[in-house]
Formats: C-alpha cells, sequence, structure tokens
RNA sequence: GCGCCCGUAGUUCAGCUGGAUAGAAUAUCGGUCUCCGACACCGAAGGUCACAGGUUCGAAUCCUGUCGGGCGCGCCA
C-alpha cells in the first residue's frame, strides 16, 4: 500500500516538475498516521517543497494532489486525500482494502509478516562472548536475549543469519582460572594454606575441582611448601596480587607438567563452557558456532593477520614490539599487537578472528557488545578497514547494563566479591518469559531498571502477562465455540469482513495490518523494542475490543467475520511473541 | 583531562534519519462482572522534554556550550 502511494507521489512531483514549479525531488516520507483523524498514511512533501516552490505549504499540497486527480479516480485502495495541519497530505484508505489483511494473515498462518526484503544476505551475529572464567550473570543475560531476538528479527525479513560465540579460552585469565581449580583440588586434599586474593572463589571452582578429585584421585597433590616456596607475597601480605598469581600459574605448570596441567586446564574450561552452553539454550539462545580463541594461534591466523597487515604498511615497530597503526584509520591512538616478550596481544587474536570472519564468506558483521567494551570500538574497526574491508560492514551494537531491583531496592553486584546475580538464578526467578522480555523491552543503548518482583507478578502490571493473557483468551472464546456447539465458518467470515465497522474492529485491523511494516523497522534498525511495543498495543486493542462485543454473536455473517479477525489477531500475537522467544500459551 | 552513552509525567520508559495537541505503562482518584476468562475494560488527573543559546516555515529530535549520571582511556584480558 506504501509503494503505491509513492508512486503516486513520485509521478505527481514529476509532474510538478514539467510545469516548473519546482525542481529537484526531495526524498519522500510516507508514515502511518498516529491519529486516526488523520487517515491512514501521510506524508509531509508540501512542506519540504514550500521554500523552493515559494508558496505557502497548504499551495503546494492542493498542487501535487490536483495533479492526482485522474490516477486517485482509478485506484480504489484510496478513498480520499486531505490536506490539513501545515500542509500534510493525508491518506484515507477504502475499508475494502485494509480488510484484507485479515485474510492474508489467516493465509500466511506461522510465517506471516515473514518478507525476504533483505534477498537472503549473509550476516553473522557475534554475542555474549563471556570469558569461560564462570558461569553468566544477568548481564550477560541481557546481551544474550538482545542477540537472540536480533536474529529471530533478521531472519524473519530474509538475512541468513549465524549467530557465534567467541569462546576466550586462551591466555591468562584462563591460566588464572585452572590454577585457582588446582588450589581448591589441593585444599580438598587437605594441603592447608591461604587462596590468593586474585584467584577464582566462586563455588563452582569448588565442584571442578571435585570432580577433578573423583575422577584422578590423588595425582595432582603437591605439598604447601612445594606449591608456594618462592612464590612472592600476596596483597594481605604486603605483596602485589599480579605477582603472586603468575607466580602461581608458572609453579603450576612446573609442577604438574604440560599433560597434567591441560587435564586440569581442560576440566575446567569444560565444565564452565557446558554449564554456559546448557544456560543460554535453556534460555532458547542457539548458537550455530561456538569459536574457538585458542584455534586462532593453532591454525597460525595471528601471525597471517599481522603480516597481511605488515604488507600493506600498517605495522611498525617500536621497542621491542609491533604497533598497529591504527590512527590511520580513525582510532584516537596505535596499538601494540605483539609485545617486545613476543607475546601477541589480546587485540592481535581480535585482528585474526576478525579477519577470518571476512575469509568465512560473511560480508555483513554485527558484534554486540556490553557497553564498557566501547572503547575498543575504534580499535576494531581500524583492524577491519586495514585488511581492506569497508568499516561499514562492522556493526558494533552496545548494550548497556541491567539494574535489579528487588522490593524496591538496587540489588548490588559485584564480580569481585562474587556476589554477583547469575543468569541461572534470574531465570528461576522470574521464568523464561519474563526474563526474555524483559531485557529487550528497552533500547539496548538505554540503562534499564529490571523490576524482579514486577517480573515475576502474575498480575496485570506485568506486560508479558498483559499479552500472553490477550492471545489465551482468544483461545478461550474459541474454546467457547465447542462447548456451545458453535461453529465457526472461514470462509463465510472472509465474505463478510465488511460487516466490522466498529471502531474498535477499524482500529484492530488497522494495527494487524502494520504489523509487517514495523517488523521490517525492528529488524534493519536493531531494535526489538519496537515489536514489544507493538504487541502490547495490539493487546490492548484486543482487550478493549473484547469488553466492548461480544464475539460470539447471533447474526452468523458478523460472528464468522468477527471470529476470522480475532484468529488473524491471535496468529499476529503468537507471532510476534516467537520472535521474542516467549511463549504464546493456550491457558494461564 | 580526553572520548563514548544517557537526561522526557511521582516512577519505569516510548517518541530522536526535524512535522499536526509530546504518548504508554505504573502509582493516585473515580467507575464497570445476571454477559465469550475482571490476569480485563472505561474515565480523571499528572510535563519548563536537565539548562542556555543557535539553525528554520517548524526542534523533545539537528549544532554549540553548561550542569547532572554511567562507562572507557595498559606492551591486561
Amino acid at each position: 500500500m506504501k509503494e503505491s502511494i509513492e508512486n503516486l507521489l513520485d509521478r505527481a512531483l514529476d509532474q510538478l516538475i514539467a510545469d516548473g514549479l519546482i525542481e529537484t525531488k526531495p526524498a519522500l516520507q510516507i508514515t502511518r498516521t498516529k491519529d486516526a483523524a488523520h487517515g491512514d498514511f501521510t506524508c509531509n512533501v508540501a512542506m519540504m517543497l514550500a521554500k523552493q516552490a515559494g508558496k505557502p505549504p497548504r499551495e503546494v499540497a492542493q498542487a501535487i494532489i490536483d495533479t492526482l486527480v485522474d490516477a486517485l479516480g482509478e485506484n480504489d485502495a484510496i478513498e480520499k486525500v486531505e490536506i490539513a495541519g501545515p500542509g500534510f497530505i493525508n491518506f484515507f484508505l477504502a475499508q475494502e482494502s485494509t480488510l484484507n489483511i485479515i485474510n492474508d494473515i489467516l493465509a500466511g498462518g506461522d510465517r506471516f509478516g515473514e518478507s525476504n526484503a533483505a534477498n537472503g544476505e549473509k550476516v553473522q551475529i557475534e554475542f555474549v562472548s563471556a570469558n569461560p572464567t564462570g558461569p553468566l550473570h544477568v548481564g550477560h543475560g541481557r546481551g544474550a536475549a538482545y542477540g537472540a531476538t536480533l536474529a529471530s528479527l533478521m531472519r524473519a525479513v530474509g538475512f541468513a543469519v549465524d549467530c557465534e560465540y567467541y569462546v576466550n579460552d586462551a591466555g591468562r585469565q584462563m591460566n588464572i582460572l585452572g590454577t585457582s581449580v588446582w588450589l581448591r583440588y589441593l585444599e580438598l586434599n587437605d594441603v592447608k594454606f591461604d587462596f590468593p586474593i586474585n584467584g577464582y572463589k566462586g563455588d563452582y571452582i569448588y565442584d571442578i575441582a571435585n570432580s577433578l578429585k573423583a575422577e584422578h584421585g590423588e595425582s595432582f597433590v603437591f605439598s604447601a611448601e612445594e606449591v608456594f616456596q618462592g612464590i612472592s607475597a600476596d596483597e594481605p601480605a604486603g605483596g602485589d596480587k599480579e605477582k603472586h598469581i603468575d607466580g602461581l600459574i608458572e609453579r603450576a605448570k612446573a609442577l604438574l607438567g604440560p599433560d597434567n596441567y591441560q587435564i586440569i586446564f581442560k576440566a575446567a574450561l569444560n565444565s564452565i563452557l557446558n554449564d554456559i552452553r546448557q544456560d543460554l539454550e535453556e534460555f532458547g539462545v542457539h548458537y550455530d558456532c561456538w569459536y574457538s580463541e585458542q584455534t586462532l594461534a593453532d591454525r597460525g591466523l595471528i601471525q597471517k593477520a599481522i603480516e597481511q597487515l605488515q604488507k600493506a604498511g600498517h605495522i611498525e615497530k617500536r621497542g621491542g614490539a609491533l604497533w598497529f597503526l591504527s590512527t590511520k584509520f580513525g582510532d584516537e591512538k596505535d596499538r601494540v599487537v605483539i609485545r617486545d616478550n613476543g607475546q601477541a596481544t589480546y587485540f592481535a587474536s581480535d585482528i585474526a578472528y576478525h579477519m577470518d570472519k571476512f575469509d568465512r564468506g560473511y560480508q555483513r558483521l554485527i558484534n554486540i557488545w556490553g557497553a564498557d567494551h566501547h572503547g575498543y570500538v575504534a580499535r576494531v574497526k581500524a583492524a577491519i578497514g586495514a585488511l581492506g574491508a569497508k568499516q561499514e560492514q562492522l556493526d558494533i551494537l552496545l548494550v548497556q547494563f541491567a539494574n535489579l531491583y528487588r522490593s524496591g531496592e538496587r540489588v548490588q553486584m559485584s564480580t569481585r566479591s562474587g556476589s554477583f546475580v547469575t543468569l541461572r538464578e534470574l531465570r528461576e526467578e522470574v521464568g523464561n518469559d519474563a526474563a526474555r522480555f524483559f531485557y529487550v523491552m528497552r533500547k539496548c543503548e538505554q540503562h534499564m531498571d529490571f523490576d524482579l518482583d514486577l517480573a515475576k507478578s502474575q498480575s496485570n502490571d506485568n506486560p508479558v502477562y498483559y499479552i500472553q493473557y490477550a492471545h489465551a483468551r482468544i483461545c478461550s472464546v474459541i474454546n467457547q465455540l465447542s462447548e456451545k456447539e458453535l461453529k465457526h465458518d472461514i470462509e463465510n467470515g472472509a465474505k463478510n469482513l465488511n460487516l466490522l465497522t466498529e471502531k474498535h474492529e477499524t482500529e484492530l485491523i488497522s494495527k494487524l495490518d502494520a504489523y509487517a511494516d514495523m517488523l521490517h523497522k525492528a529488524a534493519f534498525n536493531a531494535e526489538p523494542h519496537l515489536l514489544v511495543h507493538y504487541l502490547r498495543e495490539l493487546a490492548t486493542l484486543l482487550h478493549s475490543y473484547y469488553n466492548a462485543h461480544q464475539f460470539i454473536n447471533e447474526d452468523n455473517n458478523l460472528h464468522d467475520a468477527r471470529f476470522n479477525l480475532i484468529i488473524a489477531t491471535r496468529q499476529v500475537l503468537k507471532n510476534g511473541l516467537t520472535l521474542l522467544g516467549v511463549s504464546a500459551p493456550e491457558k494461564m
């Protein structure tokens, strides 16, 4: 519909140019009206042209409409066109043309709303990618819900989306994890010492240590003297906690030997990674690929990436280190990729990782990061620019942290003290549906307050229940049919849609008609919250309609038409909830 | 100090590629169940769009500055 209005106006503007009234055409903006009194669609082009035409906007609008008269006569879908306000051109659609959406929805079923607007363009979305050093917490949850929902939305408009989790299974943090597990294992074997201040202290570390003990007995036991002799003091003893833990890592490797160290390291990694996978799977977040950072080094890709940058002249040696000249690509300072001790930096891995994404055939990348990583945006974009890609091929979306509130009080969290709320705890407390819904309720760059009491309340305050109830309510009405031994004839309903003339009905139909446009916008702008708001509005219209009119009606034609309408509404509610990863229950 | 994000009703948030009277939920107040699920509906009230300039037919929206909040500025990951 929007397209045909656009065509009409485009032809009208051509005519105005031919008449010499204007010289150039601005980009047409045709939008749905907010107020039904303004018709169905509106265009502001007359106001945009007022200046170059040298006439008041309303006169320009009149000139446009005058050239449209013939075309409008032939167009059955548009009932009338009006000039309103400062110079808006408002289009009022004929009832019949919007009624058809009901048939479209019933025919489309679960796939209604989908399109191929993106023509199957291949996209990779990388999200969560939390270090496998502990369970996911509620901060990761927002990225998970947002990424998974964005993937669904983009698939719905025709992108070929792959979801990926980058596993940081290399580097110092992982060694600290492995060493922490080993130390806890020693404790379980009655070795006495002070646990390092910088080690991982969560209960899950004990769990891993316990299974290690069960499987390997005392094979990894050493005395406290062997472990701590010559290690620089920890912070409470007046030393440097970083040096202390690094010393312990080296000691672990030396005492255990590479094979046994790997056994412990892998046990820790696999245990936590499996936990993360299971957690996300239960949350309805699915990945196509779990990409290991370690394999980048193993396959020589870090080397390859740096060589490629070197060949292109973007690497410089300063002191003993290799620097990537990222300032040439918009970064605020150059960055080290190989330290003077020969070790590659984390950033070097990141460069290789993104190079490999392009090598795997993705032309468009989306990274979803926590907002605390915004300082890395410029350098990663610089890197892909230096590798010969366009910076626009990578979108980095930043998700703000969510603050939890319980009983009106902010839930204090800190990783250091280990007092963070895990995603699993959140899911158990409020349920997957509410968690998925609440996380995407707000724009991602907006700080959000997550009200736990509201999320788990089964009341009218809770928007999840409000929408789900609209769906269940329609199911319930349909059940009434068989209980009352009544029927619904879809064919007859389709023939009698023109009986749906109540205000509640036209508003509902108009909202259904807006679904596909909304989906398109939500997907292309990466704004799942638009779908949340849409579903709430749709549910409101349904509830109002329900309270104002009886669907089961003595007039069979009206009865059938109304059932076509509410079944279509149920379908759209279900499709939308499904995209959000929220269930559409038939009873609650 | 520099950089990024944010500031809209008592509260939580939409609206931001400039458009009509700034919307919704919640809280508050008042109504609606002999009727398909009241987990709902109807109504009232609630605003210096942080502040000050600027751009123009028109600014919550764009620009500049100020104030306030969050985050980031390692040869860490």
